[in-house]
DNA sequence: CTGAAAGCGCTAACAG
DNA sequence: CTGTTAGCGCTTTCAG
C-alpha cells in the first residue's frame, strides 16, 4: 500500500532488493512459475504491495518478442466503417476473445495506399503480433502483402492469398431465403445483389438463383441509400413482384422505406428478406425477416486462428467456414 | 531489396555493419536527425534497403518511453457498444487524428470490475501512453481510477474527477430543438429523454424546458426500444402533443415507427426533433431533423488533447465544449 | 529451488 | 559530424 516516495516507478530491481531475493526469483512469482519456495513467494508478494510494483510490458515484450496486441484492420468502405451496424459485431466477436487471452485490438484503418504501408510496417516493426483483417474490396493489396511479409494475418471472407479466413455460406445463405420466400407463397421473386465485384455478393445472388431461378436483380453497394435506389428501379422494371432477397440489412432497410412509399404493404404485397441481422435487421419496420451471419461467433475464430498462428508460425493456413441461419420476424 | 538470408530480423547494428558506420549514426538518419553529412546518410539509407531493416518499436519505447498507442475505453452499455451509430463517429474523428500522430488506438472495453481493473493495469504497465474514455454511466469508477493513478485520460462528455474532456452543449442544442419546433408553430410539445442519472440526458431536459416550458416528459434509455416505449406511453398520456423533441436519434428513430403506426402523419401531425445526427437520424424515415453533434471533431479533439497531455504531463486538466446545430431534415 | 549473468534492440549523453 | 558507452526493465539459460 504504502510508496516511499520512490522518485520513479518500481523495477522488479526495487521489488528484489526490498524481498531480499535476486531479480529472477521476483521475475518467476510474477509469471506465476511454480519453483518457488512457498515463503519466498509469500515474501515477494509482499514487497509487490508494498513497492507497488506492475511489470513493464515493453521491456517484457522486448524479450519475449510478443505485444500482447493484434491490428484490427478495417480496409475499404471509405469514411463511415465504424458506424457500419455490422462491423460493430465483428469487433464485439474479436474484442471478447481476445480479452480472454489478455490481449487487445490495435484499430487501424487501411483506406488509402499510404495506410496500407502504415499498417505493413507497423507490423514489420513488432507494434502488433499480427493483424485480423475486415475488407469489401475485393482487390484490396493489404492482404497480400502480408502474406508476402509472412505476418501472421487472418481474414474475414474468403482470400485467395494462402491467408487464414473466416467465412460464411453465403451461397447457402442465399437458399435459405429464397426457400422462404417460396414457401410463403411467393412466385414473383426478384433480387437486390451487392456489387458486381464483391465476392460475398456473386455469393448470394448466385446461391439465391440457384433456387429461385433466374430472377430479375438491382445491384447495390450495400448502403442504405443504395438499397432505396435498387428497389425503385426493381419496381419501374418490375411491379409484380411480390417477394424480394436483398443482399444485406442496410439496403433491405432502404428497400422496405421505398417500398411502404410506394404504397406496397410488407409483407402483405411484397415480402423482404434481408441478410447478416445487423442492429439494422431490428431498427427497420416491419423487423426484418433475415438470414444470420453469427458475426460475433467469426469475429472471435478470426481472433482465435490468430492467436494460434502467433503462437506457431508454423501453422498453416485455415478457413472456417460458418453455417447461416434464417431468422423469421415481420418481413417476410 | 535482396536479402541475404538474414536468419533473423536484421537489427541496427546489422545495417550499422553494412553501411561501416556506428550504430548511433544509423540511428540518426532513422530518426531523421539532421546532423549526418549527406554522403552517409546516402550509404545508410542503402544499407538499410540492401537488409530490409525494419526498426524494432518494441525497442524503441523501452527507452523512449512511448508506445504510440493509446487505449480507447468503451465503458458501459453492456454488449452492442460497437454497434452503437454514436460510438462510430466518434471512433472515427479519433482515428482520423491519431493517425496523423502516428498513433493508434487500443480498442477497450471496461463493462465490469475486472475489465477496468484490466484497463487500469494495462495502462500501469505501459502498455498504451493515455487512455480516451468514451463512457455512458456517470457512476463509472475508471475515471476516477485514472485521475488517482496520475494517468493522462481525455473523457467523452463532462466529467468532475479533474480529467480533461470534451462535450457538447447540451442544453444549447435542446434550445435549438425546442425553438425549431415553437418555430413550425408548435405549441403542444413533449420530451423524451435519456435515463434521469445521465448528466448529458439531464442538461437536454433542462435546456429543452428551459424554452418550451414544464412540457410532458417520458424517460428512455437511448436504445431504440426505449423510444419506442417512451413515444407509446406519451401518446397515451398525452395524445394532444404535436411535437417532441428526443434525447437521441435512435430513439427518435423508434418513436417515429410508433408514431406511424398509431396513424399520425411525421411531421404533418406531429413533429420530431433528434439529438445527435448519427447514421440512425439518416436511416429513419422520414429522415429526422436533429441537434448535430460534431462528433467526429469531438473525437479528433479528445485524441489531440490526450496526445498534449502525453507529450506535456504537467499540463493542467482542460476542457473542450462544441457548438451543436440543427440540421433541418423532413421530421420537422 | 535460487542467483548470476547475458542479452533483447534501441536511444542518448558524452567525448572526440 | 560521428563513435563509444551506458543503460531502458525484463526473461532466461546456466550454475550452484
Amino acid at each position: 500500500m504504502s510508496s516511499r516516495t520512490p522518485g520513479r516507478t518500481p523495477t522488479l530491481e526495487d521489488v528484489a532488493r526490498v524481498a531480499g531475493v535476486s531479480r529472477a526469483t521476483v521475475s518467476r512469482v510474477v509469471n506465476g512459475i511454480r519453483n518457488v519456495d512457498q515463503d519466498i513467494q509469500e515474501v515477494v508478494r509482499r514487497a509487490i504491495e508494498k513497492t507497488g510494483y506492475a511489470p513493464n510490458r515493453v521491456a517484457r515484450s522486448l524479450v519475449t518478442r510478443r505485444t500482447g496486441a493484434v491490428a484490427l484492420v478495417v480496409s475499404g468502405a471509405g469514411g463511415d466503417v465504424f458506424g457500419d451496424p455490422f462491423f460493430g459485431r465483428v469487433v464485439s466477436g474479436v474484442v471478447d476473445c481476445l480479452r480472454r487471452h489478455g490481449t487487445h485490438p490495435l484499430l487501424m484503418l487501411a483506406d488509402t495506399a499510404a495506410a496500407r504501408d502504415d499498417v505493413l510496417s507497423c507490423l514489420r516493426q513488432g507494434g502488433a503480433d499480427g493483424a485480423l483483417l475486415v475488407t469489401t474490396h475485393p482487390d484490396d493489396r493489404l492482404p497480400a502483402m502480408l502474406a508476402v511479409a509472412g505476418l501472421p494475418a487472418v481474414v474475414f471472407a474468403r482470400t485467395a492469398h494462402g491467408l487464414s479466413y473466416v467465412d460464411v455460406a453465403n451461397a447457402r445463405g442465399a437458399g435459405l431465403a429464397a426457400r422462404h420466400l417460396l414457401g410463403r407463397g411467393r412466385r414473383r421473386l426478384a433480387t437486390i445483389s451487392g456489387p458486381p465485384d464483391v465476392p460475398a455478393g456473386q455469393e448470394r445472388l448466385a446461391g439465391f438463383r440457384a433456387v429461385a431461378g433466374d430472377v430479375p436483380v438491382e445491384a447495390g453497394n450495400f448502403t442504405l441509400a443504395s438499397g432505396e435506389e435498387a428497389m425503385a428501379r426493381l419496381l419501374a422494371a418490375h411491379p409484380e413482384v411480390d417477394g424480394v432477397f436483398v443482399a444485406n440489412d442496410l439496403m433491405a432497410q432502404g428497400a422496405l422505406g421505398v417500398l411502404q412509399a410506394e404504397g406496397r404493404a410488407v409483407p402483405g404485397d411484397v415480402a423482404v428478406v434481408g441478410f447478416d441481422d445487423s442492429s439494422a435487421a431490428l431498427a427497420a419496420r416491419p423487423k426484418l425477416t433475415t438470414v444470420r451471419q453469427p458475426v460475433e461467433e467469426m469475429g472471435a475464430a478470426m481472433a482465435e486462428l490468430l492467436l494460434a498462428h502467433v503462437a506457431d508460425p508454423a501453422l498453416a493456413p485455415t478457413s472456417r467456414v460458418f453455417e447461416p441461419t434464417l431468422v423469421v420476424r415481420d418481413s417476410a
